[in-house]
DNA sequence: CATGAATGAGGCTTCATTCAT
DNA sequence: GATGAATGAAGCCTCATTCAT
């Protein structure tokens, strides 16, 4: 029986690589001595490189929604689900700075360099957010002029760039506030008069 | 002197190329046969693929801020300055699919694979927006609770977002809505009663 | 003792995948699994991959040997045991296309990606030819102005070919036929009046 | 534009390296560094290594046509074609042993190791000398009760063990007997007494 | 004896860059 | 300045073989 722990290493260590030099910078010899197994292991688990890639994005961010659902789940009113959301992603990202950077970074690239890889599990996670946005508008509370869709594209496009700058550079926003924050900015928006513009 | 079109030929070939297969997987040939000139003659004008690259964001990038600067000029208003900035960040990127997609796609890669390469141009970007909001702010129209470098990172991070996908994918949301609705959600935000949360 | 019926299914295995697919494309682990063993258990009972091969080549050609040494034991005449020899020839490779295109194609590079090995029962086998014809010369019934070496080559190098693509391609000409008439060709030779030429 | 003479530096070398190690056990390196250039230069004129073997059959075995063809136009007695053939087949053999010695062994195994090659100048060889046999069927002069297709392919494997051996090994018969003996064998058979068997 | 996961040397191939013309 | 043939370093991956269980 192939040895799971093994597997493991191979992933994490691909993480760590990836986040420190980039996808196409980094060496499958490289992920090997990280990992401490030999090259040719790699194979063993992995078709190639890029199925290391493919296969950490599929179970990572399934992870990710699986935790994030887990955590909303008893979760009734609409906006304390996006506040806690927004929270949850925070912590996710803080908390795995690596895996943030690669799957961010990298899943920009994905659509490129995989050849009909259409990062199903990335489209599960919109979909989830979307479904916030649907719930709210159906509740009556949030503005039903926009499109669902547009706006969790909205909401992933910021959180994602704050997070990830966040996460890589001298944090000037604590993380005590900035979830709060943001969730203020979405909620609420940035005009203190809500009858202008 | 140097042939200034054929060097103009060389960047928008690279635009096209790295837009369509990316920066790692473009060949320095592919660019020469896109640009119709010998390989070796890429490097009569640039110092390496990377420096295509490098020189690429820089001209491009600082070009976008120009026609933002021109264009928001004239006006005195925050709101309908951000307005504008939503507006005009839209046709920039319809109207240059391929760069819009180089820069932001490879923009998330630069500082890795550019040796201390930091994006100056995207920071000045970056600033714009702060500037913006740091205007409202002073005059009460903008709350001065947030910090306006994270409000920039927000806009910043929802505008690439939306537009990358917009540029690329389906268009499920028309270009004569999605800025309006874009500028309403950031200036009114989600909620519709704005007690709520 | 080892398992003789593990060793003997390996060989049978080797011939198969050989014959499929070469040697050189033929991997250890297909044999293995063709076999039904572990990789691993191949080693237990060869040397190396080519020491399959060789040994192969030893048990199958000398088998061959003895088959035809059997048959043609009891026979005198010098052209009805040539005429019996390809009739067995014939058989034999029919009844064992695998093995008969392992043992020819790759007896070819034999010499070459063999180290000193100079397949002593191949050269058995040439030397039964020979002495077939040497007999039928020293009874006076061939010409013995052909020297017999070559004239054993002659009709290995003509046997081989045909089988080969006899039994490789599509069967043009019928196995009821064939070693007659390679029999008559090789006795009277191609011209029907023999004073010509 | 691309050096024909390298590119024929590459073949030569190419057949030098494969008759002496074999192609799979030749590395491109060899080749290249036999024909004093670098690796990558290998494939600026093949596609792969396999491209060069396949090359090498083409133009080498069309070449060795086109001589064959043109020495015969001449002749019109068609065992005078037939001896010549015999001879020529030699003449070519002993003026190109490693070549010979590439075609004839892995032309065994291209139609395995090349994914649908069939060898399309070999079969022109093998129709040439088909149409010597039918040839002399047609006129009576050769027996035409043995398939000309099968008499083909046994003229055809019958040289092609003799020269092989013959060029490889110690020459135990001489050239300038061997041809001479083998039209013999072909023509008047081996039998002495033609109504014998 | 048997297993099959692990090893790691080595090969084919790509491609950014150079340089003689 | 322009060319594009040539270079050769470097990477991904394969697979024969080993060895701990």
């Amino acid at each position: 029986m192939k040895d799971a722990g093994k597997r493991q290493r191979i992933i994490d260590s691909a993480i760590a690589v990836f986040a420190k030099k980039g996808f196409y910078k980094t060496t499958v010899s490289e992920i090997a001595s990280s990992a401490k197994v030999a090259d040719g292991t790699i194979y063993l688990y992995f078709k190639s490189k890029e199925d290391i890639l493919i296969t950490l994005f599929e179970e990572k961010m399934s992870g990710f929604l699986q935790i994030l659902k887990t955590e909303l789940k008893e979760v009734e009113d609409c906006s304390k689900k996006l506040r806690l959301f927004i929270l949850s992603y925070f912590k996710n990202i803080i908390n795995n700075r690596d895996l943030a950077e690669v799957l961010t970074i990298e899943l920009r690239q994905s659509h490129k360099f995989m050849k009909d890889y259409k990062n199903p599990y990335f489209h599960d996670y919109l979909q989830f957010i979307e479904g916030l946005i649907l719930e709210g508008q159906k509740a009556g509370v949030y503005n039903n002029q926009l499109p669902a869709k547009m706006v969790a594209r909205f909401i992933f496009g910021a959180l994602d760039e704050i997070t990830l700058r966040f996460s890589l550079q001298s944090k000037k926003w604590s993380i005590d506030d900035a979830p709060g924050q943001i969730f203020s900015l979405l909620c609420q928006g940035l005009c203190i008069d809500k009858n202008s513009a």
